[in-house]
DNA sequence: AAAAGAAAGTGATATACATCACTTTAAAGT
DNA sequence: ACTTTAAAGTGATGTATATCACTTTCTTTT
């Protein structure tokens, strides 16, 4: 369930660790969202679709990914409480997807349409900071794990995402991490011994 | 050579690609710019240093680089003209750097200082909006590649940097390639056959 | 509660790649 | 031009990981 009352809102308090906001402001932010449920395994973002909305995860799990021309899954992100998900490349180019998103666990959701979005940011600098600095972390996240990738060994990755994001694996099954990592299910299993 | 006659300065046509300046904005833009030169081998960002400038490259070529602790150099990214470069995690967070960045040539840089760059943010909402989708197609080449990364052989990883920046295979050892696409040189050099 | 389906563990085998050692070729510095 | 240093190629060997096949355990669905 949402809470209504704007002073506490989840969302609020999340801008708000970057920009201060005043009831208004917020308001009028608010008024650019919509917000929507989804059932455990429904998708957020279809492979060929031009992605029109950026969400922000109230409540859930979804994982976003790649499939390659076998079909075989190749996890990109994973997205829990109060991180914002989408496929940036086709929601910033308006192109078509390359990825899916889906729940792992029933979702409530707020988003923006790509172009509320866009008059959001255009009317109102503060905002534009906003997802400026978010965009900023989030680049710096991605940095990050390349460099990871590069050099670390499985066993390294492995628990440097566990100490990270512990909640992730009481919620999410190993294939799906192993498929984070760049390994085989079977080789992540085997890890520990 | 930087050409002074601002209405074909290089930058302002960069920046220009993205939002339209008046000659009287890209003049307030270029104020808070510094010109250097470094020589081959020279440092833009040293490891442990707090990351003051962000760099734009007019002439020449760098790496961008972590040192592991056996000094295994694994390579970020490069930069040629008229890419942006710096530590962004430093430079954002304003926290020591973990990386090193050196120029592979000489090279002819432009540069903003961190304080600089939050003053012209600040004051002109256009020059926000140009880092902002800087930062979101900074972000969208990094997914790429972590994609990449995942998904792709080393043969493939190899002929698709081969295909998106050709000039690099003239400027670059193979060695930093391959520590850029994360396998040793010795593997590299056995790729074609 | 039973049946079906998904997730996880495990052995055997194949393979891509790292690493070490050495040689050859090219580039940079004096 | 000569010397030194760096880059690139190549053989031999070891190792981490993928893949396939099968079993066991846990989760969902009806």
């Amino acid at each position: 369930m949402l809470d209504n009352n704007k002073t506490n809102h989840p969302l609020r308090q999340h801008i708000e660790e970057i920009v201060p906001l005043t009831d208004k402001e917020f308001d009028f932010v608010l008024s650019h969202f919509e917000t929507t449920k989804k059932r455990k395994h429904q998708y957020l973002v279809q492979e060929g679709e031009i992605v029109k909305k950026e969400y922000w995860i109230t409540k859930g799990c979804v994982k976003s990914y790649f499939l390659n021309e076998n079909g075989k899954e190749h996890i990109l992100r994973f997205a829990m409480e109060h991180w914002w998900i989408t496929d940036y490349e086709s929601f910033v180019k308006q192109t078509p997807s390359k990825i899916n998103i889906d729940c792992l666990e029933d979702c409530e959701l707020l988003y923006i349409t790509f172009e509320n979005r866009d008059k959001l940011t255009s009317q109102m600098h503060k905002m534009e900071r906003f997802w400026a600095k978010k965009s900023k972390f989030g680049r710096i996240a991605l940095q990050q794990r390349i460099l990871s990738l590069l050099k670390n060994s499985t066993k390294e990755r492995y628990d440097l995402l566990l100490e990270q994001y512990p909640q992730l694996f009481q919620r999410v099954p190993k294939k799906l991490i192993a498929s984070y990592l760049g390994v085989s299910r079977e080789t992540l299993s085997r890890l520990d011994s």
